[in-house]
DNA sequence: GCGTCCAGGTCTACC
DNA sequence: GGTAGACCTGGACGC
């Protein structure tokens, strides 16, 4: 689908804010779609607004003290001026655009382990998911499978039912909604995505969301634990899925982080991973307290670093 | 080449 | 309420 600008706005996040590092975090996680890309301080993206695609292209006008994004969008049809506020609110609270990290900083800097990741990548702000069901289908993939199998399998149900769009000379692939995965039999879509049991969960969360499951910014409005209620009443969605889904409510011990964390907790990797998992997860929330899931996120975005400044050998996703 | 183990968990039957 | 076992698939590993 070919898109033609439609308009655009600027956003100024709170200071520091390192455009790069927030929008293309070093261990590779997306900012919207695994389909965007990056070059000379821009990001082409894309989401869905009320199903309708949009392309977006976002550009640093700023510094890290004195930040400025100044984002284009793309339609189909021209964008009524409510659209257009609500996107520009959508845009701004997935890039993290109004949190102060000073709190968090000054906390971090106390911290022995804290105190290495913060310097290195001074100005990441913590982003957020556009889509409620894009979080469910990246939770789901990552259960019980290596990443490569994870991101074989998202990729595989992008390919097959996402939609690919076009503009300022670049293509992005969206994923799917939820409308459309929720009209699909089970069973074949499994096969389809090679993705064995977890075909099921997506269908029948797909199918939850499309009958009214709070969106995800209605998620993040709720106090965590609320939060969290809610998010596990999702098919295929426990305890650490929901942390991944809505990681400012925890702290999400799986059995890669439980390596990493308890390295850095107790001076060696558990020989029993999954006993492990809770204990290390304790140790976190215990530790770090309501920073637990900022030192998470800026833990794994710096797992070089942090080897090389502890002289300990931290396990790469 | 073949068999076994287990991976960025969750659900359910059973006690 | 707690827990063992099942669940898809495929790469890694030992033999």
């Amino acid at each position: 689908m070919r898109l033609r600008v439609r308009g655009g706005f600027e956003i100024v996040p709170v200071p520091p804010f390192d455009f790069r590092l927030t929008v293309r975090k070093p261990a590779g996680w997306d900012l919207f779609t695994s389909g965007e890309s990056f070059a000379d301080a821009t990001l082409w993206t894309g989401l869905r607004q009320e199903r309708r695609p949009i392309g977006l292209k976002l550009r640093s006008l700023g510094t890290v003290e004195r930040p400025r994004v100044l984002v284009n969008v793309y339609a189909a049809r021209n964008l009524a001026e409510v659209d257009e506020q609500r996107l520009r609110k959508t845009v701004s609270v997935c890039l993290g655009a109004d949190q102060d990290l000073k709190e968090f900083y000054d906390f971090a800097l106390k911290d022995e382990i804290l105190r290495h990741v913060v310097k290195s990548l001074y100005g990441m702000h913590d982003t957020q998911a556009a889509s409620l069901f894009n979080s469910v289908i990246l939770a789901i993939c990552l259960q019980m499978a290596r990443l490569k199998r994870s991101n074989d399998m998202m990729e595989a149900i992008n390919r097959r039912y996402g939609e690919t769009i076009e503009f300022d000379g670049k293509k992005v692939m969206l994923q799917p909604d939820a409308g459309r995965i929720a009209k699909l039999d089970p069973k074949s879509f499994a096969k389809e995505c090679n993705l064995g049991y977890r075909g099921k969960y997506i269908v029948s969360a797909a199918k939850m969301i499309e009958s009214g499951f709070p969106a995800i910014d209605e998620i993040m409005r709720m106090p965590p634990d609320v939060a969290k209620e809610k998010l596990v009443e999702l098919p295929g969605i426990g305890d650490y899925a929901a942390d991944i889904i809505n990681p400012h409510a925890g702290f999400p011990i799986d059995a890669w982080s439980v390596d990493v964390f308890g390295l850095l907790f107790f001076g060696k990797e558990p020989e029993n991973k999954r006993e492990a998992i809770e204990k290390v997860k304790q140790e976190g929330i215990r530790r770090w307290g309501k920073w637990s899931w900022m030192a998470f996120f800026y833990v794994a975005q710096d797992l070089q670093n942090l080897s090389r400044r502890l002289g300990v050998k931290l396990r790469l996703q």
